[in-house]
RNA sequence: GGCGAUGUAGCUCAGUUGGUGAGAGCAUGCGGCUCAUAUCCGCAGUGUCCGGGGUUCAAAUCCCUGCAUCGCCA
């Protein structure tokens, strides 16, 4: 029996489109699926989508859709992108499939049983944003801190996980079990928050104020806290209690998850499997995960990737530009995993020209280009130490070069391997690209074309090609875990039989992937060189349209539209509003739109600003008027007057309108 | 407010338990090769290792303090 390999991603909210977050934990999963299957591992990968909720009630009634027919078209969309980023999951669970239903109520009722659920009375603030009830310490002036609303105080009855009973217990486990979360700092984290101390957890919903989740099997007026409902999703998949999947790969689990769903998933979810644990009787480590894997986020521009700010790069846009394995290496290589990371297209291209282009992408052409030179596209015969052209035996010192530098290769397998294994992906790249240095410094060393040129050196030229064809299929079947369709094309340039799983065994040992007399076709170009220069005209020509921001402009030219972009609540905050008093109006020779304003906003000085209003209110309209300014705006010197701010309008094709307060307020009053 | 992380070459970052003139990749300059996607190989740099104080024969590495950024919690 094979060692077995299962690894999950969290199954994703569907009130969003995919993001770049989401494209990254699951190409991750991907990568650690195939690299286990190479290493001969038998794999499972799972992904889905996480379907119930006030929140996607509330979506999709906003589009006028029933919940289920939003969530299918959502659903939709992350199920169809996974192919084209080439993720191959082996199960993808909607929390709104019939056999999941089935399965998070057996696991409720059976929690139940054991007495680990309770029924209790709790008031609260809830907040709608957060789909949770708010303790008073987090209320920010009465307001949500995440959402800035206000939640809505509510006292109801409700069904209780007695998470609090395991906490102790879990403690101990994480002690015990270094790699239980990693990497380490996350442990960290975890155990600082059983160290506050917790409560048990709320797991119902009166069906009054919720109905689109999943019943509770032993109370019909309630549905299930979407939590309690999504974790379960790793079990379902799985086809728990009773199917043979999960008996052959539960022991093996592994989770992949963001930083930001630590919690869930580092201390409801362990508490919830302990609980089922002492309800059939088993000991809690039978069903404990394995590890939880914890990454970081991308920053995009600065601004971070999340769910709630929805801010977007369109993982397919730039898949689609560069190409899907290059889009995938870069994820992989950039970030150091658990860490925080900045995308750009800029450290793409960097990315896809040094080490695509120039490494590998090279390599690869130069050495089948010699090889069809020089031997017609046949790897030639190696170790016979015969001359061909004399027939007689020569000193095999070359042979002895290009073994040893094979056992080099060999050992930096093995480091491939653990780093792999622990999800060091940035380090095991830059292993597999040691290696490909390496090889390009062998062809510089042993210059094959110098050996052409000299009949009595043949079997020297071929015991070089024959170590520089085998070096090309041992990086092809290291990447493919990262660029699987690059390596089997490589792999089928070269004549080999392809890559399968568990031929990392032969990339670590001394066996030859590739047989002497193998044909090798015409190579393509892997990765055609992106010409920076044509990039960078092109971004500064976007750049003189949008003005002022050029280097966002190079880096995004194919972003999303300034209308639809979308900021946080802290960009936001960077623009001061205030409200402001018209003192007195007047026109500015020469300029026949322009009026400048004197204007009180709350400040020991009355304010000068130029507003292009004057084709549709007169100066002694304007006169006393309150009217709406942007405080912070930097000056700019309109007609040769310094403009102090601007004076917010209503622009439509009917004219322009200017915003006031509805009703008289103090000038300097913010507008927020 | 409490706790924690980070701050090292122009950029992105490695630097194990304190000890051979402080490193890698990219970018820069020079040199070599010509098989190759003007690619590859070699050499060369430059750094108050965030500021200040302390422990030590010796600190980027330990302690204290300050600053900055970020995270978690309240």
């Amino acid at each position: 029996m094979s060692e077995r390999f299962y690894i999950t991603t969290p199954i994703y909210y569907v009130n969003a489109e995919p993001h770049l977050g989401h494209a990254y934990t699951t190409i991750v999963a991907d990568v650690a699926a195939r690299f286990h299957r190479l290493a001969g591992y038998e794999a499972r990968f799972q992904t889905g989508t996480d379907e119930h909720g006030d929140k996607i009630a509330q979506a999709a009634a906003a589009q006028g859709l029933a919940p289920k027919a939003y969530a299918d078209r959502i659903s939709g969309l992350f199920r169809s992108l996974w192919p084209q980023l080439n993720v191959a999951p082996d199960r993808f669970v909607r929390t709104t499939d019939p056999g999941h239903i089935k399965v998070v109520q057996a696991v409720l009722q059976k929690v139940y049983d054991a007495d680990d659920i309770y029924f209790a009375k709790y008031g609260g603030h809830y907040c709608v944003g957060c789909e949770r009830f708010l303790t008073e310490h987090e209320l920010v002036g009465g307001c949500c801190p995440d959402h800035g609303t206000t939640p809505i105080f509510q006292e109801e009855e409700n069904y209780f996980f007695r998470m609090t009973a395991y906490t102790g217990r879990l403690q101990e486990h994480i002690r015990a079990h270094p790699e239980f979360i990693r990497p380490e700092r996350y442990q960290n984290e975890v155990l600082a928050m059983l160290d506050q101390g917790l409560e048990d957890l709320c797991i119902s919903r009166p069906k009054s104020r919720l109905i689109w989740g999943i019943e509770l099997p032993f109370d019909a007026d309630y549905v299930t806290y979407v939590w309690f409902d999504a974790l379960i999703n790793y079990l379902s998949g799985l086809d728990w209690p009773d199917g043979p999947a999960f008996r052959e790969f539960w022991p093996a689990a592994q989770h992949l998850i963001a930083k930001d769903i630590l919690k869930p998933h580092a201390v409801f979810w362990p508490t919830m499997l302990m609980s089922l644990a002492k309800a059939e009787g088993r000991p809690a480590e039978d069903y404990l995960y394995q590890h939880l894997n914890v990454h970081g986020y991308w920053n995009v521009d600065q601004a971070k990737m999340s769910k709630s700010l929805g801010n977007v790069v369109r993982p397919l846009e730039l898949a689609a530009k560069y190409g899907v394995e290059a889009f995938r290496y870069f994820l992989l290589r950039e970030m150091t995993f658990g860490l925080d990371s900045s995308f750009s297209e800029e450290a793409l291209i960097e990315r896809y020209n040094a080490d695509l282009a120039n490494d590998l992408g090279n390599l690869f052409s130069r050495v089948l280009n010699m090889l069809h030179k020089y031997r017609g596209g046949v790897v030639p015969e190696a170790e016979a130490a015969v001359n061909k052209e004399s027939g007689q035996y020569e000193p095999n010192a070359p042979w002895e070069t290009c073994l040893g530098f094979f056992s080099w290769v060999w050992q930096q397998a093995h480091l491939y391997q653990q780093e792999m294994e622990s999800f060091q992906f940035h380090r095991a790249l830059s292993v597999v690209w040691d290696i490909i240095r390496a090889t390009n410094k062998f062809v510089v060393t042993h210059e094959p074309w110098t050996l052409a040129k000299d009949p009595a050196r043949a079997t020297e030229l071929d015991k070089v090609l024959f170590t520089l064809s085998q070096l090309l299929a041992d990086i092809a079947v290291l990447i493919w875990p990262v660029m699987p369709e690059t390596a089997q094309g490589m792999a089928a340039v070269l004549g080999m039989r392809g890559i399968e799983p568990g031929m990392l065994e032969m990339v670590m040992s001394s066996t030859h992937l590739l047989p002497a007399g193998a044909q090798a076709a015409e190579p393509p170009a892997l990765f055609p060189r992106i010409d920076t220069a044509k990039v960078q005209a092109k971004a500064a020509k976007a750049g003189q349209k949008a003005e002022a921001r050029p280097k966002e402009a190079a880096v995004n030219d194919e972003q999303t539209s300034a209308s639809d972009e979308q900021i946080s609540i802290e960009e936001f905050g960077r623009v001061q509003l205030k409200v402001a008093t018209v003192l007195a109006a007047e026109r500015i020779d020469g300029a026949d739109r322009l009026l400048k304003l004197s204007v009180d906003a709350g400040e020991p000085q009355p304010r000068t600003l130029v507003a292009g209003v004057a084709q549709h209110y007169a100066p002694e309209e304007l006169k006393g008027r309150q009217v709406v300014i942007v405080a912070n705006l930097k000056p700019a010197k309109l007609r040769g007057v310094t403009s102090q701010g601007m004076v917010l309008a209503a622009v439509g094709e009917q004219g322009l309108c200017i915003v006031s307060p509805s009703k008289e307020m103090p000038p300097g009053s913010k507008v927020r």
